[in-house]
DNA sequence: CGTGTTCTTGATTGTCTTCAAACAGAGTGG
DNA sequence: CCACTCTGTTTGAAGACAATCAAGAACACG
């Protein structure tokens, strides 16, 4: 967590490889999609970076099209909690964008990652000239509020165990398949709010119901669905 | 809870009314908002009646223009969780119109309400004629993403006072004003994540230090801002 | 192969939930 | 207008659950 990443000269290719690699732009026609690239620029950071921190006025629109960024907050006691995790596609700063408002998180990279960034004024006017890109991005937000108030319903669950399986079965969409955690379990028990000792118990819990299986640190096997499910709420 | 709401003929001058109303339109010129009342219909509902169960394929957009709905869950124990409160200017069903997705909630008007409603198809329509529209969307569902991810953030945390307290700080904007509940006590302790026990202790809890005083059932002063803020988190 | 971090396990304390009952307020009908 | 009822809220006591503190184990890193 250190050095401040830069940005690039602004070279077009890069950039249009940057627009077409992410969903919100996919549904452009060609030209159109020059059009953003002509207002995008690309940025890298590596491991550890950070994007950008709290009280800077940031009136850009981020987007994740390789590699990872972690959004967290940091509390008084110093520690952090984690909001958000941004995988390729994925993208912050629309209510910085949309709002006057300066955003109290930080971003950081986890890996080696390429961003898109276009600034508030610009995207304004693609919205402005592109209904397309207008209902893409609607769409997205959408997406979000509703994983957003979902994770919201999940967390007013008193009880840790219910939390965790809800929260399992919506990263396996309720299949019985094998789940790759987006954060480290200390990162994982503060979104989900609970500590790392809590959290590790229930899982344990888990594995001796029979509902899931654990391989390595970040690897869940759903063995019986129904056992998940079955102490899931709703 | 009973009869199904019913809509009216399409009048224009109600619709106009209606829409003229609303936030998010409120930007547009007049001949745009004529266009958006020629696609809305207004309905009326009464206090206590369903203005949409779960399972209906709605594919339509709510806003409140006059009096309250209250959106909320049914779990499977029976009891009801409120998702959110919306006063007039607020709408519900943008996850419905842009994604195919069912909602799993029940919509149900605490008095006398009017919505103004529009099928997704119009909007859509609109939304591509109308940039300013757009925007306005936008910012809306920012705002609403905004405030979705900061209540999941509150609820994060394991205790119950400062979890309340953050609650107070939101609704009083941080003033040491008088704020009424949008809900019942026994609402509002499910929303928080606590049993209403609980709700009622931490409550007295604050009363004792000084930091809020009760009157009624649903009004609350804040007399002392910075004894709240001290037990909030953050 | 060591070192640091992350994760797990154990014992204890504190808090919240639960269950039960009393109380208050709003609405209703006599 | 008052008694009555129903729902919502408060209070009390007991038990369950998760947080905390402390230490050890597993893993990733150089």
């Amino acid at each position: 967590m250190a050095a401040e990443i830069e940005s690039h000269q602004h070279s077009l290719a890069r950039e249009l490889e940057c627009v077409s690699g992410v969903p919100i732009f996919q549904q452009l026609a060609h030209n159109q999609m020059i059009s953003v690239a002509e207002v995008t620029r690309a940025i890298h950071a590596q491991k550890g970076q950070i994007v950008f921190r709290p009280d800077a006025v940031s009136q850009t629109l981020y987007i994740v099209n390789t590699g990872q960024v972690r959004l967290y907050h940091l509390a008084d006691d110093g520690k952090e909690r984690v909001l958000r995790v941004l995988n390729p596609g994925d993208f912050i700063g629309e209510i910085a964008l949309f709002t006057d408002e300066i955003h109290s998180d930080y971003a950081e990279a986890t890996q080696t990652t390429e961003l898109c960034t276009i600034s508030r004024t610009d995207l304004t006017q693609l919205v402005r000239r592109l209904p397309t890109l207008a209902l893409a991005l609607l769409n997205a937000l959408a997406q979000r509020l509703k994983t957003a108030e979902h994770q919201a319903t999940l967390l007013a669950i008193p009880d840790a165990l219910p939390r965790l399986a809800g929260y399992l079965l919506d990263l396996s969409q309720s299949q019985a398949t094998t789940v790759t955690l987006p954060m480290s379990k200390q990162d994982l028990a503060a979104y989900l709010g609970m500590t790392p000792e809590s959290l590790s118990r229930k899982l344990k819990q888990l594995v001796t119901l029979g509902a899931i299986t654990t391989h390595g640190r970040r690897e869940i096997t759903i063995v019986t669905l129904a056992k998940l499910q079955a102490v899931a709420p709703q």
